[in-house]
DNA sequence: CCGCGCGAGGTTATCGCTAACAGCGCTGTT
DNA sequence: AACAGCGCTGTTAGCGATAACCTCGCGCGG
């Protein structure tokens, strides 16, 4: 009677308006709408009522600020290109959406400042936790979770000290396993490609881990490739060509992810090379990518959506407290031999 | 000297332990931090000091409410694991990167009653713009969107009416600008394969058109096959082989995705069936991947990072106004025949 | 010498909602 | 009979920031 009763002129609808349509105070709306508290069921059925033939929607920011809580996650990753986060984050939305809480996104480019960045428009928001990628931030990065007071999760990877808790494999060991078994499968003159890495920690640590497993055999890389941009499946085609042309005699190429990997194996059999036979090829993720391939490539699952429904369980857990508790969940990431990596006599 | 001076015990930090340890008001704290409003040297230095070392970190929420200002833009999107939609936000991301606005995404999955709710929880949260993919919605979302008072770009689908404003492509034009193209390098028995699409409503408009403009030059789709979940590089291999055993007349396959499409290319070439001699392919969707097979698959590009750009420009321009001024932007895909999309005299 | 304008900073009143408590009528207990 | 307890609902006081107004002191022209 009073204002806009029946379409909303322009002013937004409050929680007043539908106090005022269903003639109860705003606190027991509040009550209903939140189904939360004792409303008998005469008031709560006015109240849905009016909520809906008004069409009002609650105002969270207002919520947010009285209930002092709030139901975000922040979600920080250095992309979305990549495949592999979008993986987590459909690990991450399984587990959120049995739960009050709600993940928001922020990517960082892979570029420290960009994340510091990210960070500090998404703490402004007053998440209940955080999930991040990597271990490696910088000194204002760190200093803001710790500082946060909210449960934190590093994902993806465990070499390092978490600042809270952490979720992911070790890269380092991931690198050292696929070595052992390319030694062990009886390959000795082998190449590495993988991506322009100063940024990219993961892939330098499995690529550490690599080397170091080598080197205790007496072995090292024979020659490498590095790549930086562009479509990764085009790189793995160019990049392999390049280094058989300069290194014929490689006998195994590892690749730091499976799409340079696809590419590799593609121009391969293109060209006739025979595969495991002449050279033996893994690369890394488990991506399902690899399953249309004309030949199954050896890789090494990196347990993205686990990684994701694990982090986004501590974070629930400990949503509203100050700390996700120092948790270390270290997961095992599978080798899959497929077709590219077993004894060449097995051809 | 009153409370947290050195860490922060516990409490987060608001604008008043910044005002008190810099020795001015909140408000002046709040000029200096937001870069508004006139105020002179010795308190700005005072205050910037004060707030980094406290490492104090603003209440967007707080400010939100108080200024009816949030700098948040939704983004409902159906799936991140789809490629094309996190290329799609690529492009959001470039145009507002320049802007204070910060994209919030919600994933549908496709289910209209998850975009329902997933749209209900985006607006209370009140954003400054809505885009949303798609031109369908559930009454009640459509409603929503009407009444939201802000302004909603609807995006990928030109073919509908929007609510607001629209930024894509026509679906039934590129399935009719294909479908004229197989037919007029001479190819007659088309197969066509895609997903269920029940939902997948500018899949399904590309195969409306498809078929239209077969029908026009007195044609009609041969056979079909079709899919649901899984990876689309394997399904394109198994469909493929389905369709060629069961009609082994045909002698194109349009794929209703890069993807598939790319698994059937894959699969053909194995098989040792000349393309496109003997059978001609084509997807849909200009993927970058496709530049890594051993062949180029023809298809076409769906304009999505500049859809992304233009939306976010469309909302840029608009927020803080209660609509986007009801714009339609129509996107042209360029039609790329690639090397399975030609004369079979060619070969 | 007065008053005006202006820059610089403080005060006050919300923003829309919820926590916490108070109040009501009634029942059941001792 | 007095009172604690319960179910339900209203009242009050913020949450942490900002908009809008207001004050103060200063320089300057008339």
């Amino acid at each position: 009677m009073t204002q806009n009763s029946t379409a909303n002129v322009n002013r937004p609808l409050t929680l007043r308006d539908v106090s005022e349509a269903s003639g109860v105070s705003e606190m027991t709306v509040s009550r209903v709408l939140r189904n939360r508290g004792d409303v008998s069921d005469a008031p709560r059925e006015k109240v849905l009522q009016a909520a809906k033939t008004l069409g009002y929607v609650p105002n969270k920011i207002a919520g947010a600020l009285a209930s002092q809580r709030v139901n975000l996650v922040a979600v920080i990753i250095p992309s979305l290109g990549n495949l592999v986060f979008p993986e987590v984050m459909t690990g991450i939305n399984e587990v959120l959406d049995e739960s009050p809480l709600q993940p928001v996104v922020g990517v960082t480019n892979y570029e420290p400042e960009r994340e510091e960045k990210v960070l500090y428009e998404m703490l402004s928001w007053r998440p209940s936790g955080i999930i991040i990628a990597g271990l490696e931030h910088t000194d204002a990065s760190r200093a803001m979770l710790r500082n946060a007071g909210i449960p934190v999760v590093e994902i993806m990877d465990s070499d390092g000290d978490p600042i809270d808790s952490l979720v992911g494999i070790s890269h380092r060991r991931a690198g050292r396993q696929i070595a052992k078994a390319i030694v062990d499968t009886g390959y000795r003159k082998i190449g590495f490609l993988g991506t322009k890495m100063p940024l990219d920690h993961r892939a330098r640590k499995r690529f550490e881990g690599f080397t170091e497993a080598l080197a205790k055999e007496g072995l090292e890389v024979a020659d490498q490739e590095f790549y930086d941009g562009g479509s990764a499946l085009v790189k793995g085609r160019e990049m392999t060509k390049a280094i058989l042309d300069r290194s014929p005699e490689l006998d195994f190429l590892y690749y730091s992810n499976d799409m340079i990997g696809a590419g590799g194996l593609l121009w391969c059999l293109e060209n006739g090379i025979d595969v495991p036979g002449r050279v033996g090829l893994a690369g890394f993720n488990g991506l399902r990518l690899l399953d249309g391939l004309p030949r199954k490539l050896a890789t090494m699952d990196a347990c993205r959506a686990e990684i994701g429904r694990e982090a986004a369980r501590l974070i629930a857990a400990h949503a509203g407290e100050d700390s996700s508790g120092g948790a270390e969940v270290v997961l095992k990431p599978k080798l899959e031999l497929g077709e590219t990596l077993k004894r060449r006599v097995a051809r």
